[in-house]
DNA sequence: CGAACAATTGATCCTCATCAAACCTTGTGG
DNA sequence: CCACAAGGTTTGATGAGGATCAATTGTTCG
């Protein structure tokens, strides 16, 4: 049982392949499912593999030595993650991915996408597309943490998750599923002052918040803490 | 007067390009001429070329509302920088360049690239080598500045210099030629601050550190800051 | 119900940013 | 050739913003 290789073309990178090429690809590819808190890679791990996520969620990061870790990214359905092997031969993962949930992912080959690239020039400008935007989420992220302070970097994290992954509630709040531990990761701080901060919020109704869940009932509200200039 | 179209192979995107696409590029392009401190584009404007330094040094920077700078890169000859317009069709560019010394610049429409990449795979494969590069040093940098204390990251910055720009004196040391302000930048902090870590440094006989200009007398002390555990 | 895990909140401390003032270095013009 | 201006650098004093630690309180699930 494999999956629908036509579903393939939500991934932004194959929006423009052939019917064809997608079945190649789901050809390639091997389905992998993996448990919550479970790695599909590891930063280091030589990038024979890139991966596209069918249902689940999951995080890109980076640690250092001593253990302490950094989100780069949140990957949801039919999203692609790990290609920067298919790129340069003997790639090594510069990050680590890990299921947030129990996901299961499309696994294909690097060098097979590497192959298809020679010749599929479509693929490349995709490719490239899907990098640049990832260039420049990354650099606003760095001159934010470089210049903003954490209130604001707080709030930009979850305006950010809230166009990638919010899901609306019955009353029209959006909800989002995430531990104060990684949304401090996401915006560059500790859990202890996210949760001071999203206690605050919570006083002037901005947002509502529980167990590894977060209420926005006043996105405009938080905009206007992520961009007014600092009074 | 041009330049001589062969000397573009020493870009690395072009590592793989036919002399004759050399030749079409060189044709292609203008030689543009900027002042020291003059700017090639600015965060904002409309990606219409991408340009290959000449001669001279440039940085990328952002600026933030209040006017607050961060660097993401130091541009030296033969590298090529706003080419992100070449991916997306009415791109803008996400940073502003600027001449750090009198410079000149080969300018290329972007349109052009992206005609050429339609029909070379390779020109595709190697602009993403570099961006590949370039996510992997950013994400490093955002690493560090969320989870590094800041002398540490001084060091990163000059040794990541070194290895750039590095220039040996005549006594096998190296030298940056970066004010306190652009080091700061950098790295993520303040001028004073890089100044009184540099006196601590030339203190224990580190660096040696003059007006826009820092020698490095023992990289491997750096590289001990720059890696050892926080003690 | 109890264990495991997440969140809150207070107290404390430390790293850096900020401000201010003085000091160097370099280049320019009289 | 000296004086001065402009811009880079140093250093001290001060304070704020968060990190860290510790103790307590929720929440979920077997």
């Amino acid at each position: 049982m494999s999956i629908d290789p036509l579903k393939l073309r939500q991934v932004s990178v194959f929006q423009n392949a052939t019917d064809d090429d997608l079945g190649l690809i789901a050809q390639h590819g091997i389905e992998r499912s993996i448990e919550e808190g479970e790695f599909f890679f590891f930063q280091g791990d030589p990038a024979t593999y890139f991966y596209v996520l069918i249902s689940g969620r999951a995080k890109l990061m980076q640690m250092n030595p001593t253990g302490q870790q950094v989100n780069l990214r949140t990957i949801s359905a039919w999203q692609m993650f790990g290609a920067l092997g298919a790129v340069r031969e003997h790639a090594i993962y510069p990050a680590s991915a890990q299921a947030l949930e129990h996901s299961t992912a499309l696994a294909v080959k690097s060098e097979y996408l590497h192959e298809l690239m020679q010749t599929r020039p479509y693929l490349s400008i995709d490719l490239m597309k899907l990098m640049t935007g990832y260039i420049q989420e990354i650099q606003e992220c760095y001159r934010e943490l470089a210049t903003e302070k954490v209130e604001r970097r707080i709030a930009r994290a979850l305006l950010r998750l809230t166009s990638q992954m919010g899901v609306k509630t019955q009353q029209g709040y959006i909800e989002l599923a995430f531990t104060r531990q990684e949304l401090a990761e996401m915006s560059g701080t500790t859990l202890y002052t996210v949760s001071r901060v999203m206690s605050e919020w919570e006083k002037h109704g901005l947002v509502e918040s529980g167990r590894e869940r977060v209420v926005i009932r006043n996105p405009h509200g938080l905009v206007q803490i992520a961009e007014e200039s600092n009074e």
